[in-house]
DNA sequence: CTGACTGCAAATAGTTTGCATGACG
DNA sequence: CGTCATGCAAACTATTTGCAGTCAG
């Protein structure tokens, strides 16, 4: 939190309490959350907030690469913030949205393969996998 | 092509010219396409053709396994053929958007190592690579 | 002080739905 | 011929933008 209030101030964004507000409940929760979702939990507690705010908060936190979008099911958008910096992908739980961050993946040497085999320069991938987590198996 | 329209009339849906004419395209064509942009070259060659339709076919199509869709960049769904059947992923042009198919993928041993270590019942896992094409690398 | 930030309302973009008409099987 | 499919328009949802007032630095 505090980290991300530095970083916010040194690239020249202000730190108003609304912007405090949408980064302390993002920090906080485990899951990744909508817009609209996170609306709904900063509005819980500071009434005077609008969707629009935590709309152009996000904008400023992927720009700051503080946050990430996960991607996996539905249409809408859905954030999470970014706990370790660098290289990382997402384990999603289908059943209660908890998200749990892994950086180790061992597809460097098919990207090499895929490269080679295609011609393509590959810049990135997308590595998510969808399952249910323990407290959620239980719960059926 | 006579493919999709043998399970489609197994699955107990009508051929109609406009379902003929959406498959047709998306079969011939090797990128992702979104909604609006499959609209766009099936209503070149048909005229009368809605975008309502193009998205139900689409639906119907999800609905049988026929296509699948692409994530990535932007906010729009994007479709693809579903090729090869069973289990695939794809590396994606960020130039043109084409798409190459590729079955293997040397993840099942991280997928036991994640599922042991978070006690998750892993489901589903989405791969995939960005980059840019041979051709796209060229033109730059 | 002053430029960046906020909140509202309205505009957009993408997608879905209701309904009368049309055509596949 | 009955039923499912189509096309239009309108509804909806998610997101973005314009603008006047407000506030952090």
């Amino acid at each position: 939190m505090e980290k991300v209030a530095t970083i916010l101030r040194q690239s020249g964004y202000k730190l108003t309490p609304q912007r405090r507000a949408v980064v302390s409940e993002i920090a906080m929760c485990h899951e990744h959350l909508t817009p609209a979702a996170l609306y709904e939990r900063v509005h819980r507690k500071h009434k005077k907030i609008g969707l629009v705010t935590v709309y152009r908060t996000l904008e400023v936190l992927t720009e700051l690469g503080l946050i990430c979008q996960v991607h996996g099911e539905g249409v809408q958008r859905s954030y999470l913030l970014r706990r370790p910096s660098g290289h990382h992908h997402h384990l999603v739980c289908s059943g209660c949205g908890k998200v749990v961050d892994f950086a180790q993946c061992n597809i460097t040497r098919l990207e090499q393969k895929l490269s080679r085999e295609t011609g393509f320069a590959i810049d990135s991938h997308l590595l998510e996998f969808l399952g249910r987590c323990r407290e959620c198996r239980r719960a059926v």
